[in-house]
DNA sequence: TTAATATATTGACAAAAATCAATATAAAGT
DNA sequence: ACTTTATATTGATTTTTGTCAATATATTAA
């Protein structure tokens, strides 16, 4: 249960940090590998390699190993999936009337 | 331009840790005030009003204070502002040519 | 097989975030 | 005015995350 959420936000840790965020905007142009990113990027290539983890592990980024280089992209099936996922989160559900119960009595506190 | 993307990543900030994302899905059912999300959720007080200043901030939850009580909700245009920062950073522009570019030459790393 | 190059991993440290206890504020009830 | 109740803020502490230097791995070139 509480894992469920854990999963959930593993897959927004993508975006809520500076460095990600300019690497998504980076691969916006086409798949990347990580030398281009890492000119790009300012931080060292650990830190880089460290940061593309985590975007790979969400699932909004993937990652093809050829050769010597490894090429990142935006992974659109992940990132579906996230958008699916933040569209559920903040969904308020209309048949819900815990909301009215809320408002109808001047105390609150009702569960 | 560093500053954008911290702006952007704030939003993100919402849903990135497990205890906020509890906080969604509570109230994806309404209106709650803090004192209802407070039973519900494994945290003391001061840190459920710290996680409420995050989700506020971050534009997807909204308070509105009612006496002694402060109603959360999500926040219908925050959201979809959300919604659609995330469809921003997630899609590829198709007519980028990097990734051909990349592709075509055995070698990378050439911008 | 040795050297060079690209990226990943490890370990240490610094910065940021989460947490709680204590306290402050602010509204309502007495 | 005083007390109670709901929430916010502050300060200290713990946990997590970001960062880098050093090193490991893996692939290609010589």
């Amino acid at each position: 249960m509480q894992d469920e959420y854990k999963e959930q936000a593993k897959v927004f840790k993508a975006c809520c940090d500076e460095t990600r965020i300019m690497v998504l905007s980076l691969l916006q142009s086409g798949e990347k590998c990580a030398c281009v990113l890492l000119e790009k990027v300012n931080v060292g290539q650990p830190t880089l390699s460290h940061h593309m983890k985590i975007l790979v592990d969400s699932g909004v980024v993937s990652a093809r190993k050829q050769g010597k280089w490894t090429y990142y992209s935006i992974d659109e099936s992940g990132s579906e999936k996230a958008k699916e996922l933040l569209n559920l989160l903040t969904t308020v559900k209309k048949d819900s009337a815990s909301s009215e119960l809320c408002e109808s009595e001047e105390g609150c506190c009702n569960e």
